[in-house]
DNA sequence: GCCGTTTTCGGCCCGACTGTTTTCAGTCG
């Protein structure tokens, strides 16, 4: 696979890293940063260009654009390869902990001998941190409770990466000769938003033995002391083996759902089983679709729905939150709309980011009336294609959305997310929230917690009370598709969808490539048993632009 | 390490927030 530029970039940042760690220069550090940031904001392939053409990019220079054409070569550059070989490998472990960076760590190491997360856990706990300067008790407090996240996490995978390590080891075994049958199972069909293994179930051609396969596939899959890995991102895999095709049924619907699933299940069932639908008609109880196998209230939500009727990527027509280099997007207007009216859609909904959000280059209102008249520009050009007027607009401390009336009233919609100081209280969070809600023009509200899977919690709401303010203020809540967040958290779709709630299923793509991570927000809504009619971006063109004019008119 | 020049080296750094300070450093988005 060729190298990404946000690949590229995250090697600066861990360069620009280590340098803070290892070198006194900090401007030379910065320099990687800035590089790291140059490089992902940047909207073609890196690997394709020349190192003439790639000192020509702001923040590149000769010595900078040698490094990228090493990494198309060899993926990774000489000088990271030596500054890794000088760094205690713990150190890299914490620099992984948002909330730590490269100064802190190097003050620790330096004057605490602090070499890895245990060692910093212990020096915690040790009341030892409060004698170092720059750090006091409260520092110390919030570095136990990182840690402890960090650890909960450590050997846990974003279902997006677990997919693409899984599909190339499926790639290698489904048309193997020794393969009978095979399928993944357990909690990557289910589509949990976080895993921590791959799991098949196999069957294997009579004599054929796993491991003897699994060796010509050492690019996808490596046998290590604990069992199989993925190659790539070391993610344990395991092999449930079948010796009797008979019992495919039965093995499938057991390594699926988790126990409190099973437990609706009589035992006598899976017997001699031809389907899981099968199994299923057995007991009485509707098809539930692997994704809802957990054990919470899939059955209740099945008798009132059919499982077609449950979102699917292909009932999606537009995709309404994307960005553009109008703000921190790499990828121009005209590029993402198009991008967007290839993939199939009817309409795209353009939201840069609003002018408080300036580490993002958010836009000044002079800038978002530029943006409107190519939009319109554009739309001359599309039509029936359709770019919506839309904007991602911060809600501020105070709730408030961060542009006049007068500029708001024009968007066709808005969708108002938190970007900002989000360790709050929750009774703070929760105000500030349902501030944003009740006003008019907040169309959708994006994702609301702001976590970041695997990196940091969200700051704490109150769910239902939010999911009860944007059914009585009509507003739609996002499922944000970004693999990292999936925010709102699938837990309460089922509430919502009882609110009668729109979820809006939004990639929040910052470039053309991650449009279709709406993908992963499906994932997630088909596991809270979301259907189509419940979905915004399912609505046709004529349909969105109606239930647009009537939000904005107050009479949805 | 990059940049922009008074072309050979000095300056580089947006702003809010937090926690540590007693005026600022570190981190983040």
């Amino acid at each position: 696979m060729p190298i990404t530029n946000r690949q590229i970039s995250k090697l600066f940042k861990l360069g620009a890293s280590l340098l803070e760690l290892n070198d006194d220069n900090q401007f030379k550090s910065r320099a990687y940063e800035n590089a790291a940031f140059a490089v992902r904001q940047f909207g073609e392939p890196l690997v394709n260009m020349t190192d003439a053409e790639l000192e020509k990019l702001p923040g590149i220079g000769k010595t900078l654009s040698n490094k990228i054409t090493q990494i198309a070569n060899t993926g990774s550059y000489e000088e990271l390869d030596r500054l890794l070989e000088l760094t205690p490998p713990g150190l890299i472990e914490l620099l992984r902990i948002k909330g730590l960076g490269a100064k802190k760590i190097k003050t620790l190491w330096m004057e605490a001998g602090i070499t890895s997360p245990e060692g910093l856990l212990q020096a915690c706990l040790d009341n030892r941190l409060v004698d170092i300067k720059g750090f006091g008790k409260k520092t110390q407090d919030s570095i136990i409770e990182l840690i402890h996240f960090f650890f909960e996490n450590k050997n846990r995978f974003l279902y997006a990466e677990a997919e693409s390590e899984m599909n190339e080891v499926l790639k290698h075994l489904e048309n193997h000769e020794s393969v009978e049958k095979i399928a993944y199972t357990g909690e990557m069909r289910r589509k949990m938003p976080v895993i921590d293994k791959i799991e098949f179930l196999i069957l294997l051609k009579k004599g054929k033995n796993l491991e003897d396969v699994l060796k010509e596939a050492e690019e996808s899959i490596t046998v290590s002391e604990d069992g199989y890995k993925t190659t790539y991102m070391d993610i344990p895999v395991f092999f449930w083996e079948l010796m009797k095709s008979e019992d495919w049924a039965e093995q499938l619907m057991r390594t699926t759902g988790n126990e409190k699933h099973l437990a609706l299940l009589s035992k006598d069932s899976f017997q001699k089983a031809q389907s899981e639908e099968d199994i299923y008609a057995k007991n009485n109880i509707p098809y539930i679709i692997p994704e809802m196998r957990e054990g919470r209230d899939e059955v209740e939500i099945m008798q009132g729905i059919k499982a077609e009727d449950i979102i699917k990527y292909e009932d999606l027509k537009g995709c309404v939150h994307n960005h553009s280099t109008y703000s921190d997007g790499a990828n121009t207007l005209q590029e993402m709309a198009l991008y967007c009216k290839g993939m199939g859609m009817q309409y795209f909904g353009i939201c840069d980011h609003s002018q408080t959000a300036v580490y993002a280059s958010g836009m000044k209102p002079y800038k978002v009336h530029e943006q409107w008249k190519e939009i319109d520009k554009l739309n001359a050009q599309l039509a029936p294609f359709k770019i919506f007027k839309g904007i991602e607009s911060d809600i501020l401390g105070t709730g408030a959305l961060d542009y006049e009336e007068d500029i708001l009233k024009q968007f066709d919609f808005v969708v108002a997310s938190v970007h900002s100081n989000i360790k709050m209280k929750e009774e703070d969070a929760n105000k500030r929230l349902l501030k944003a809600i009740e006003n008019p023009y907040t169309t959708i509200l994006g994702h609301m917690t702001a976590r970041l899977l695997l990196q940091r919690p969200g700051f704490p709401v109150d769910h239902k009370l939010i999911i009860d303010a944007c059914a009585a203020n009509n507003v739609v809540i996002e499922i944000n598709a970004d693999p990292h967040r999936l925010d709102m958290d699938w837990h309460w779709y089922s509430y919502a969808m009882s609110k009668n709630i729109m979820f809006s299923i939004n990639p929040d793509s910052h470039e053309t490539g991650t449009m279709a991570n709406m993908y992963f927000g499906v994932c997630v809504a088909r596991k809270g048993g979301i259907t189509n009619n419940r979905v915004l971006n399912t609505f046709t063109l004529e349909q969105i632009e109606d239930y647009f004019n009537r939000k904005k008119a107050g009479t949805l």
